[in-house]
DNA sequence: CAGTGGTCTAGACCACCCC
DNA sequence: GGGTGGTCTAGACCACTGA
């Protein structure tokens, strides 16, 4: 990559190192190539390292580039899609196998979760703990609450993992009436940036799923997928179109 | 709070402080009241700005916080929830009148455009520019990209909205046989973030839809939402489950 | 104008990975 | 080990806002 002169513009040095850097990845390097150290890149553009990470920042935000920590700063491949229904798959994860169910405990969930479920508050609900994997990497962990009203039968197993799957089945066996969903940007907690394998703070989508059945709000899912990585893609709204490439 | 790790993990100073921030926004401070200024912060907690302005960003980033250049910190109100759909309004913005069509050029789209469009490398398309309001703000921009081939009726009038406009009224004539839509992270480019009265690089949600029309890809919208103050939601895929509140 | 957040610097040390 | 990115500091100056 040429070491492009960085004019003195009103544009903030760090921006414009991220055209220039964005340039240089589209022309000049293969995905997975591993870019020159920060201190090396700070030097060749003449800013401070500080500066240059800035830049770097936003690039990996957009899912251009992945750092890791005592390895370097590599060329991200494309985001890939994952589908974030509704689709035919109306119970969360049913006839897919790209969930692993982690563990089951009983919370008094979040207020928000609780505005949701429109459980008193205080009650105690089932949590499911899932983990979503794509060609072998986690994308996503999930938080499944499942009041005990909605699965009365769910077995009370000690293993978490196998009680998690009890209330899933349970849940697949109620009639799914409908189901909304909304999508914000957040900050991964400490939990779920090391089951994602990220730092604390990363950004993170999530998605607040609600499943009614019995003619009120049967579940709520609270879906944490990594935002450098992945792009959510809602399936088609209707079955015509599904010639385009 | 009592569950203390057996060995003490080194926290970061600026995630703890995101973490402190946090907890006394809920409890000690008022939507749309004034922080404090960011030396002041940064000495009270006995840190650098720098470490002080890391926390920050994260709270802003989540929607709590809004800074604004020349006036201070104010504690953010809780997030918008706009609409997405796929709903009634299959056409974009049909019946609805929170878009404002600012412009219509001729234009080649970027190469992720063509390849969804299908249409010729090189070929010229129809770019309506419009911006989304909701209470008065603009909370996303969009450029919808028209082959001249699915509206070949527009007017070519002098003006950009006008034209803008007749373009989307060609487009309501037609059959909408379904759209899809993709959601992911993204960084405000320059005129985008003006439009949205933010500084460039800030978070967006980009939202790509496809409208199918004739059997194929009649138009491609991309939507760039403000990330800090919107919660993209999706409406219900099932009239049953209109009660919930 | 004074005060705010935004940018930038030149260092330092730490946590982690791999050889 | 030596090399990487992650955190943190203590300054400086700039761009913008509003009185």
């Amino acid at each position: 990559m040429g070491t492009t002169q960085l004019e003195t513009v009103p544009e903030p040095k760090y921006w414009h190192l991220r055209t220039v850097l964005s340039e240089a990845l589209d022309s000049e390097f293969a995905v997975g190539e591993v870019l020159p150290n920060e201190r090396d890149l700070a030097a060749r553009f003449g800013v401070a390292r500080a500066t240059l990470r800035q830049a770097l920042e936003q690039l990996e935000l957009e899912g251009r580039l992945q750092r890791r920590r005592g390895v370097g700063t590599t060329v991200a491949p494309p985001r890939i899609g994952v589908d974030v229904g509704p689709a035919d798959d109306s119970w969360p994860g049913i006839s897919d196998d790209t969930w692993h169910t982690d563990d089951c405990t009983d919370v008094t969930p979040p207020v928000p979760v609780v505005r949701l479920l429109a459980t008193s508050p205080g009650a105690m609900v089932h949590a499911v703990r899932r983990t979503r994997f794509n060609h072998g990497q986690p994308v996503a962990t999930e938080l499944l609450y499942v009041p005990a009203a909605t699965v009365p039968d769910a077995a009370d197993s000690d293993d978490g993992a196998t009680r998690g799957r009890s209330v899933l089945r349970e849940l697949r066996q109620l009639q799914l009436e409908g189901q909304d969903r909304a999508v914000e940007l957040g900050s991964a907690q400490a939990d779920d940036a090391r089951q994602l394998d990220r730092l604390p703070g990363a950004a993170v989508l999530v998605v607040t799923t609600r499943y009614f059945a019995s003619g009120r709000t049967a579940a709520v899912g609270v879906s944490t997928y990594r935002a450098d990585t992945c792009r959510l893609t809602f399936g088609e709204s209707d079955p015509v179109a599904l010639m385009a490439s």
